[in-house]
DNA sequence: TCTACTAAATGAATGCCATTCATTTAGTGG
DNA sequence: CCACTAAATGAATGGCATTCATTTAGTAGA
């Protein structure tokens, strides 16, 4: 007997999208790769409430239960994304810029990267690194870069990890509402904190020059976040930058 | 007609835990102090995950949907959860020491208290503080503290914003597993990292004395975590101590 | 005192979500 | 050729937050 004749695998078009016949089709349809850049298509269209297993499924053309061949979990697909967008944030500038330099721009990078993905960073925080090849890069960069400028072997992951407490508290604090800390109504009780965000409103707005940069979104004018986040990297890195060795 | 016997208002434990009859009891059962500490009983007992609304309503001995005549979401109870946590923070030492150690008495209390509670942090980041009497009240001690010490007015919001970024993710930091870093297979690969979390291994158990204090668990010895907070912290307070004016 | 109205409970949906399982089909190694 | 495995479908499953109709109890105003 000859084999179905081939218009019969893509089976009519019914009503609309129709998709595969049950069983194994000829060639792959999915794979971590194509998973990994349609949950980012997804989280950039919809945001990460809109990433979904289903919704996933759907944009992949395939039915929810298939992506359980490729990853065990909805968490796997996080460590997916994560991963990725850690080869996004910019170490070029270690080795090629004096230390304080280097870490300024990866700071900024690394912020505004997550900034836009705050939902993974409590991932981040449980990741094991020996599963996100793209993470471990990362770190050897400025693992190299730190050790080159002097800083003592023992401190290095101490640095780096204080590094990222604050960015990553700082991804956060981005996409906090601007009026946040108006005290409203209760005013008048706090007048010291009242005081101090009525005196806080302007001084943001000449700040630093390192603004965001490269990470594909238009940005308004200076935030006080970004006030914030210079301040406190400002004071990381000079801190810091004191446990050097004279070398 | 009399009523009917008081002894039909409970009417007969069918089984175990038969509850309320329909309709509105005679005194209110549910309030929102009474919500707030089911929540918090649930949280210690079974983590975030636990703390789903039926599992508050059972622990509460009420219907899922009773809740919501209080609470208007789940978010909702999380926030009345993170302000509860805001009162636990320790700002008493703003006014009875120094300032660098009332910031640090400050920022590891809080580090603590949150790093039990991390799934409230993006609850955090967004609440408007109008709605967070305690969380007020903690900014404007702190508030006052600042200005007392000499900052100058207009970068209190960002140096206690930077601090709290700064907290935010070490509280993340504490949850992580200890191994995080192990490099594991890709070693090979990546020898500047490798030796940096080689050779921090013993670094932080000679620690800082400031430990955890306080918040209730016992603390095993001192982890990598506590050693990057207090680097970090060292680093932020000098560097954000120097904004003060010399007065 | 009757009568609306409102507050606070129950209990039965609703719809979404991640995940699992039985089944089907297609390649692959022995 | 045959057993095995990989990769798809489609139909559950159980848990979740939330909504709604209903019931009952207090309360304010006529």
């Amino acid at each position: 007997m000859p084999p179905v004749p081939a218009a019969q695998q893509r089976p009519a078009t019914d009503g609309g999208i129709r998709r595969r016949r049950a069983g194994r089709p000829s060639s792959a349809v999915l794979d971590k790769a194509g998973i990994t850049s349609a949950a980012l298509e997804l989280v950039g269209r919809k945001g990460y409430d809109g990433l979904t297993m289903a919704a996933l499924a759907k944009l992949l053309e395939v039915a929810p239960s298939a992506l359980y061949n490729h990853v065990s979990s909805k968490q796997d697909v996080l460590l997916l994304v994560e991963d990725h967008l850690m080869s996004l944030v910019d170490v070029s500038s270690f080795g090629a810029a004096p230390w304080d330099e280097a870490v300024r721009t990866w700071a900024w990078s690394y912020r505004n990267v997550f900034a836009e993905h705050t939902p993974l960073i409590p991932v981040i925080a449980v990741l094991p690194v020996t599963d996100a090849p793209q993470t471990l890069a990362m770190y050897e960069t400025v693992s190299k870069g730190f050790l080159d400028a002097g800083f003592p072997q023992e401190r290095i992951i101490s640095a780096i990890v204080a590094l990222e407490s604050f960015i990553f508290g700082s991804a956060y604090d981005v996409t906090a509402p601007e009026d946040i800390f108006d005290p409203g109504t209760m005013a008048e009780s706090t007048p010291y904190f009242t005081a101090a965000v009525r005196g806080s409103a302007g001084a943001a707005l000449r700040g630093h020059p390192q603004a965001p940069e490269g990470s594909g979104t238009a940005t308004g004018p200076l935030r006080a976040a970004d006030a914030a986040f210079a301040l406190g990297l400002d004071a990381l890195v000079s801190g810091l930058g004191g446990l050097r060795k004279a070398d």
